[in-house]
DNA sequence: CTGAAAGCGCTTACAG
DNA sequence: CTGAAAGCGCTTACAG
């Protein structure tokens, strides 16, 4: 199917990669000697280690992680589980993974799933055994599912959980603390004067949805406000629902003058829904989001938002797995933080 | 790091996962001839290839990976080389190739690539030669790497090449052939009585800039207009670019009633502007994207825009690859589609 | 701190 | 159509 070259490689390769035995010969010891500099085993001479990595080095000669794999029983292959539909939360994942793994030797595997499907658990299991996966990281809402975290636990495979909030052993999760950002959310629109404040949350099995809400709860209380019942829906993180959610929100009396929607999609949905009122924002009403994805910044007006740091989440969660953790940088770093565009403005009254 | 369970497992495994010698053992042959079923030999008798083919699935045996790959010299690994930086685009090329290879034992490896970098060719022969990929795909820009193409050639790695038109043999390509999603832009504007209509598109580095305007024309053409020189803009494929092409675009007396953009999201960044100087679309003028992104939907109003079926197309990129071709399906359902939505309308005339 | 032996689970020649 | 032998490139016990 590919075309061939039929001349040999040219070069110092000589026709093939070198191993492990190339490496032993030329550095004259054994090559369980040359094994342990290439596993980092601190039972080496320095001398001697120095020696082999200046072999390895001029040879250019990289372990071969399938090999490997077949010795050690575990292969280098780190798997991302998601069922995010959101497209930008999984390349930006994607993107974080990768930045953590770096030079690292191992490689992303992907598998998106669903949990509702009823071979979910056993193709789960089925992926990591067949590969023998080093270990998984798990977004939400996958990161969510307990059931997921007993196989894991039961076949014995590493892994991390990326959620809202913590829900496992801290050495298994790594936490986006939503709750930070819909508090940031909630002061900036009292701030701005508004007390009709409603509110669309994600659906109830997302523990993403609590938390914003809760966060929002506990900002609004920082500035002596509540939020009231009846401004408060559920929607299902999808545009429509958005849009569906603000035609009700907005048919109230008094209606509400701003609205704080429990993801970016659903803020999309809501100024379509204040366009077809025509009600005008931000002047009658503020719209705030969550994720600060693609869209926030292509709507009219621009949407205010809360970013979330998905690629430096996802350095984190793969530096966990692989035992690589650095923790040095600024930890504000992985905060949500509120994005103030024009979507938001004072209350109207 | 991960929990332990040290209870041995229960269950018909006890305790390990069946080799291919417990399936030569139990079915009475040697294990080579459990290796012909496994790679599917034509030289097996067949009561002796259902004898062992009901061992197999009696105890549920998978062959390990890492071993065949070690024995035959290449990993069941199918790389996915991308450097297009829409995530929605990766997203459901992905998809795509995961449909492709559902259940054939491959595994999808992301590599996300930048054709600029010093180091572009050397990352990417490493990672092919350190996996021992079974074969890469490659989408654009990348795909019209020659570069790239000649090392893939040279290392001798199965590959794929999407792209906007043929660039190599048949075999290693798979064209979208965006030509048709121009032309048939051209065909709906002109219909609607549009007679002078800019055009700003992709950057002249990406084939499909050209693909895209080469069809807008030759749909001109087909009702008899031509595309007016100084109607004609270069942009980057970005949303910034889109709205300074189209701030250019609108300042030119008489102005043009209708913009085709060479993708959505520089069609977002003509709404933009537009928007900006009070120019109502699409009673003042009509908007045409390409691609039918997430946000053409999302848009105001919802953008008019030719959809390329991407996950289809990497479904036949990954079958192509690993030879399990089916070609059966609608050829249709390969082809760009115009999707009329809310930013076109007739000519103001 | 270093090494010789055995083995991980497969496939490729080579025979018959 | 089927099999015994050797080997893919590493790592794990086990010695010393």
């Amino acid at each position: 199917m590919s075309t061939h070259n039929s001349k040999p490689s040219s070069g110092r390769d000589h026709g093939r990669r070198p191993t492990i035995n190339d490496i032993a010969r030329i550095a004259g010891v054994s090559k369980k000697t040359v094994s342990r500099v290439i596993n980092a085993s601190p039972f080496v001479r320095s001398d001697t280690r120095e020696r082999i990595e200046a072999v390895i080095a001029d040879l250019g000669y990289a372990p071969d992680p399938q090999a490997r794999a077949l010795a050690y029983g575990r292969s280098f292959l780190i798997g991302l589980v998601y069922d995010n539909p959101n497209p930008q939360y999984v390349v930006n994942m994607q993107l974080g993974l990768l930045d953590g793994m770096k030079g690292s030797g191992f490689e992303l595997v992907v598998h998106p799933c669903d949990r509702n499907s009823p071979t979910f658990l056993a193709d789960l299991k089925g992926f990591i055994e067949r590969q023998r996966l080093f270990g998984v990281v798990l977004t939400p809402s996958v990161s969510e599912d307990e059931r997921a975290a007993k196989l894991l636990n039961d076949i014995d495979c590493s892994y991390v959980r990326v959620a809202s909030v913590s829900l496992d052993d801290p050495e298994h999760m790594i936490e986006t603390r939503d709750r930070i950002g819909g508090r940031e959310a909630a002061v900036h629109l009292a701030d701005l004067g508004h007390t009709r404040i409603g509110h669309i949350s994600g659906p109830v099995n997302f523990r993403s949805s609590h938390e914003r809400r809760r966060g929002f709860e506990e900002g609004l209380a920082e500035r002596s406000q509540v939020l009231t019942g009846r401004y408060v829906v559920e929607g299902a993180y999808t545009f429509e629902s958005g849009f569906q959610c603000a035609l009700n929100l907005l048919a109230q009396q008094p209606r509400p003058t701003a609205i704080f929607a429990g993801n970016d999609e659903m803020a999309a949905g809501v100024l379509q829904a204040a366009r077809e009122l025509n009600i005008s924002v931000p002047e009658e009403l503020s719209v705030v989001g969550f994720d600060d994805f693609q869209i926030a910044s292509r709507l009219w007006p621009t949407l205010t938002t809360v970013r979330t740091p998905t690629r430096e989440i996802g350095r984190l969660a793969v530096e966990r797995l692989i035992g690589r953790e650095t923790e040095a940088r600024d930890p504000q770093d992985r905060l949500p933080t509120l994005i103030v565009r024009k979507s938001t403005a004072q209350a109207p009254y």
